[in-house]
DNA sequence: CGATTATGATTAA
DNA sequence: TAATCCTAATCGC
């Protein structure tokens, strides 16, 4: 995957996307001034304050964005269910009405030299629908992350606090999974393959599950989700399993209950539980109550 | 061409 | 729980 792919969208939008979308934009733009603007106007303001400053740092926490700044602002940006940045080489497209966002590289970026006497341009990232996209402090930063849980993509999460918390509920399992002040950065395509791999119905209480349980579980987290950061794809299925390399994976064969008619490892019916408001697909048999 | 759906989250009732 | 926000792809008629 060439970064110039026209139209090469980043969205699906669980903690592992952001986290690759910080690494990308960084790199992306360089230590080059970027051209800010808002074609939807509704960013208009801050994006004329930012236009021609470098960004100084990137960070995510769950599926929170921080851009960092030379000016000391930070653009914070949260997806939420539809919100999409999307990556095209220069000039991008034309400008419409429903970008939030644009970002303009001006410099070399990760590109090459241009000709001489010609304008090297760079990257354009364009951002739509996005959940949340404002410029903060840093002291509105912290609160933002005060908010939320140990985030398993980060360098020290704080796994006690984590442990603790989701120990000290009777919320269901899945409940506790997507709650963003406990675990930041679950979605709920991971919520369902995590609970599927520890053979966990989702309906059972948080409060219900031993340490060891919240452990394997936490650990299989971390594991999934540098997966797929690494991939840009949520893929939870063990190659072993189904005798295949990630690269050569069918669509198909990259989950195990999320979305599907039938459990990838039985063959059982795939059932559905709505909790915290959203449909949790599980394996009755593989995940007995 | 309208309805539906989506890997999210907050607010109001 | 329900209403709400935001966009675009897909599906049925």
């Amino acid at each position: 995957m060439s970064p110039h792919d026209l139209g090469q969208t980043l969205g699906m939008p669980e903690g592992h996307i952001i986290h690759r979308l910080a690494r990308h934009i960084r790199r992306s733009l360089g230590d080059d001034p970027v051209a800010v603007s808002s074609p939807q106007g509704r960013f208009a303001d801050s994006a004329a304050l930012l236009s021609g400053q470098r960004v100084t740092r990137t960070e995510a926490w769950g599926k929170d964005l921080f851009v960092h700044w030379e000016g000391g602002e930070i653009l914070h940006v949260h997806l939420g269910l539809i919100g999409k940045f999307r990556l095209s080489p220069a000039p991008g497209p034309d400008p419409r009405d429903t970008i939030r966002l644009r970002l303009e590289g001006t410099g070399s970026g990760e590109g090459g030299e241009g000709g001489t006497g010609s304008v090297v341009e760079g990257d354009v990232w364009d951002l739509t629908g996005p959940m949340t996209c404002r410029l903060i402090t840093p002291a509105e930063q912290r609160a933002v992350t005060d908010r939320l849980g140990a985030d398993p993509l980060r360098r020290n999460p704080d796994v006690e606090a984590a442990r603790t918390r989701f120990l000290a509920t009777k919320r269901p399992v899945a409940a506790v999974l997507l709650d963003q002040r406990i675990i930041a950065g679950i979605g709920n395509v991971y919520r369902a393959e995590l609970l599927f791999r520890a053979g966990i119905h989702p309906e059972v209480p948080a409060n219900e599950l031993s340490e060891a349980d919240f452990d394997s579980l936490w650990d299989d987290t971390v594991k999934l989700m540098r997966i797929g950061t690494r991939l840009g794809n949520i893929i939870t299925t063990e190659p072993d399993e189904i005798g295949r390399s990630p690269g050569r994976m069918k669509a198909d064969d990259r989950l195990y209950v999320y979305k599907r008619q039938h459990c990838r490892r039985c063959g059982s019916d795939i059932a559905i539980a709505e909790v915290a408001g959203r449909n949790c697909y599980f394996c009755p048999t593989c995940q007995p109550r």
